[in-house]
RNA sequence: GCGCCCGUAGCUCAGGUGGAUAGAGCAGCAGCCUUCUAAGCUGUUGGUCGCAGGUUCGAAUCCUGCCGGGCGCACCA
């Protein structure tokens, strides 16, 4: 998979040539100015203090060791400190034309996971009310990430975990069996920190309705399970909208029933590495680098339940027993405190779980802009922006496309002026676009995009630096890829996406294709950016549509 | 107070784990339609990379200290 394999190897062997003893760990990049060729090294620069020569000089001796393959490259250039910069063949450019049509869905895919099993755990929001914008950036940035790994060749399991136990559902039961006897005429007496919004009231009408025998909301248990099934299917209906589909939807409370917690808690203790205080139970997550000790079970004044704490570890070494060799949570940057907690949780167990497991993928909020202003999201006074909204206003690969096209960690403002607007300002529509109008040629000239070959067609008449550009920008999406899967960062694939749709519209405005004498030729090449403008787009979830 | 994240063009943001003159889009300015979608294309203006030190051939990138913003520091989840 590695590009410029014969450049690399040829390197290598010219540094042992000209007597460098050990080899260094050299680059070989695309520059990004153009200039300065298709590939480029900084091995001389590397080599330069071993050698105690200038970086120049082991450039010039380097380029004369060099032994390259006849025809792969059309020159080599010595530039700047002592850069070694490759111009490539013309020839070599057009390979990557081949190689798309050939792999055509799976062009990008690669194998660097080797079928592994991946588990990558995303929204878990809490059954307590509808999906929020910032859970709407968590399900696409988890779905992406799970389809990046998937690219990479591992085995994904998207997972959902719901916090079904807590005193949150609780306050949930409480609030809803308020609004119920709202309806028969008594004050709502909403309990302290409950749940004020519009949807509270939905659920109280809902289940008296549903439960003619207890039209008081007597039943707390009742109301309690109610209304956590009713939220569950209006969540699973806002993710089906946003096409996203988990495997594996866990509950907090299987962790007690399946007696995982109690495991979990003596294996902590048989480990050592707990004591009693104040009539609580603690974690001395101290020794292992944390701030203060960690309580696991609260004292009986405050109800000698279990803390959060103790069922989430007990849910990540399940996850490790299931055989996951990499566990990834999408989460908000507001969880960030779990994240070492749920480590030192898992050290603690001393059951040779690695110290990085599970990883974390942190996002910061949201930030929704309409009209030049900015919506507030309150869930407490219940103005409430649900992902659910979001995509009716905008539809779905729009909200999809701008959740995933900033780094997780960086504030993400939310246009949804922008994100409706049909011009190239608006970076899915320019996107999409590009597919459109590559599709357009085929269909204008009546043949199937898919049933295009490129056996028998000359290709060395792509001659223009607009096509040179294009075979490039192809020939780099498999690296993206890789990387963006590596660094867990789909918003590369996006940015990758509005080159190569720059790109094709430059293109496309520039040269036509049907009736020229390059057509054939050039059929091609729109075929192959078609199909990987396509593949980007589904890999992020996002439809390519052949007419717009 | 402590911990994590962020600070790059007027705005929104990239910057491949230390490399060449710091990039892109939008906005601004100037242009382009007998054609497969002008729903688009071309050119151009714009920078103290928050500040100050340090590490080295070389720093937006690594280290230290400050300034500014966000989040978190529960026997809540």
């Amino acid at each position: 998979m590695k590009a410029h394999e014969p450049l690399f190897e040829a390197l290598a062997r010219a540094a042992r040539q000209i007597g460098a003893s050990a080899l260094p760990e050299f680059r070989l990049e695309t520059p990004r100015d153009p200039a300065h060729g298709d590939a480029a090294t900084n091995l001389a620069l590397l080599l330069a203090k071993g050698l105690g020569k200038p970086p120049r000089a082991v450039a010039d001796q380097l380029v004369r060791a060099l032994e390259l393959p006849a025809g792969y490259v059309e020159k080599v250039e010595i530039a700047g400190p002592g850069f070694i910069n490759f111009f490539l063949a013309e020839a070599q450019l057009a390979r990557v034309l081949p190689a798309v049509l050939a792999a055509g869905e799976g062009y990008g895919r690669g194998d660097a996971g080797r079928g592994r099993p991946a588990n990558v755990e995303f929204v878990s929001a809490n059954p307590t009310g509808p999906l929020h914008v910032g859970h709407g950036r968590q399900a696409a940035l988890g779905d992406a990430i799970a389809s990046l790994l998937e690219w990479t060749g591992w085995r994904v399991t998207r997972e959902f975990y719901y916090n079904d136990g807590g005193a949150q559902i609780l306050s949930l039961a409480r609030s809803v069996q308020a609004r119920i006897q709202e309806l028969r005429g008594r004050p709502a007496a909403l309990p302290e920190g409950g749940y004020h919004g519009e949807y509270i009231r939905d659920i109280a009408e809902r289940y008296v309705a549903a439960h003619p025998g207890d039209a008081e909301g007597a039943d707390l248990e009742a109301v309690r399970r109610f209304a956590v099934q009713e939220l569950r299917k209006e969540q699973d209906a806002d993710l089906q909208a946003f096409g996203v589909k988990f495997d594996v939807y866990f509950l907090e409370s299987s962790l007690y029933g399946s007696g995982k917690v109690e495991q979990t808690l003596r294996r902590l203790v048989a480990a050592g590495h707990t004591y009693e205080k104040d009539g609580a139970l603690w974690l001395k997550t101290t020794d292992f680098g944390d701030d203060k000790d960690r309580v696991m079970r609260k004292r009986a004044e405050k109800g000698g339940e279990y803390t959060y704490f103790l069922p989430d570890v007990a849910y990540h070494v399940d996850k490790w027993e299931r055989g996951f060799a990499r566990a990834i949570n999408v989460q908000g940057a507001d969880h960030h405190s779990t994240v070492t907690r749920v480590r030192i949780g898992l050290q603690a167990l001393e059951m040779s779980i690695p110290a990085g497991y599970p990883e974390y993928v942190l996002h910061q909020m949201v930030t929704v802009m309409k009209g030049g202003a900015e919506m507030k999201i309150s869930k407490r006074a219940g103005s409430y922006m649900t992902v659910r909204e979001l995509v009716e206003e905008v539809g779905r690969d729009a909200v999809r496309y701008f959740f995933l096209m900033r780094r997780g960690d960086s504030h993400l403002v939310f246009d949804v002026d922008l994100a409706k607007s049909q011009t190239e300002e608006n970076p899915v529509f320019y996107v999409q676009m590009a597919h459109a109008r590559m599709s357009g040629i085929f269909r204008v000239a009546a043949r199937e995009p898919a049933a295009v070959r490129p056996e028998g067609v000359d290709l060395g008449v792509l001659v223009q630096p607009e096509e040179a550009d294009l075979l490039k920008e192809l020939a780099a999406f498999p690296a993206i890829v890789a990387r963006a899967a590596e660094t867990l960062e789909p918003h590369r694939v996006t940015g990758y996406l509005e080159g190569l749709a720059r790109l094709a519209h430059a293109w496309y405005h520039k040269y036509r294709v049907l009736g020229e004498p390059e057509e054939a030729a050039r059929l091609v090449l729109a075929a192959a950016v078609r199909q990987v403008l396509a593949n980007a787009l589904h890999l992020l979830g996002i439809s390519a549509p052949d007419r717009m």
